[in-house]
DNA sequence: CAGCATCTACTACGTTTGTAGTTTATATAA
DNA sequence: TTATATAAACTACAAACGTAGTAGATGCTG
């Protein structure tokens, strides 16, 4: 499952509710500042929906929309699309960027060990 | 800068061979079984062109096309993304899951802990 | 029941992408 | 110098996307 930003965004609204309604969601996305038409939201709730992201019910005159896909889930396939393209699917070469880029201070460095520690 | 599938492998194919004519583009997609019209890696490297990720010179009468950006910043910018999309922008969130994900045998994970302790 | 408010469905339009055919320019060979 | 091969430019078209307006359905209120 291949998702841009927008669609995203709204995945992410709908994770975080549970489930909801056009309106529901608009109103989560304004949140981040993201102001479009209502109509807007419904057009990407159907895509969604016709790819299998999502599903609705009825409820009164409403569509009450609940995500299929899990974030997590998601994540997991986003995350692996770029291990492969970037890190020939190598989670240990991409730990190893992270580090070179001087991404972590000494002190996330201590907590990952310990993360690891735990692993083991 | 955002690259979708294809180019993608196009740029991958620039950085792999520093710089290349179309012909050698397509030649070297035809490794990974990508088998495309050379017109249509043509088309692909217009665009990108026009988005300024790559540029080209002549040489007689072909073009030929050099990368305008690294592989390297542009792993760090799509794998920023990421970060920001479902870690918060937190790579040791993004490490986290990883390990969480049982991405990495034991083995991977000694590894893992030198790497952390040269950085230190 | 009639009118109004509120939803969704349908329609629309510009942009990007994947993909490739056709035309035009140019270099090379005869 | 003319024909031929080859390369890029131009054109095209369907699908996906961002975005939103309009029409049609439905429920509520008086």
């Amino acid at each position: 499952m291949k998702l841009d930003d927008l669609q995203l965004a709204v995945m992410k609204a709908l994770w975080k509710l549970g489930k909801a309604s056009v309106t529901q969601v608009r109103d989560e996305l304004q949140k981040d500042s993201r102001d479009l038409a209502i109509t807007t939201i419904g057009t990407v709730l159907s895509r969604l929906e016709k790819k299998g992201a999502v599903a609705h019910e009825s409820e009164g005159k409403q569509y009450i929309y609940k995500p299929l896909i899990t974030e997590s889930e998601t994540r997991k396939s986003m995350l692996g699309t770029l291990l492969e393209q970037f890190f020939g699917g190598s989670p240990k070469a991409l730990v190893n960027h992270l580090v070179s880029e001087g991404e972590f201070d000494k002190k996330e460095i201590d907590l990952l060990k310990k993360l690891l520690d735990e692993e083991q």
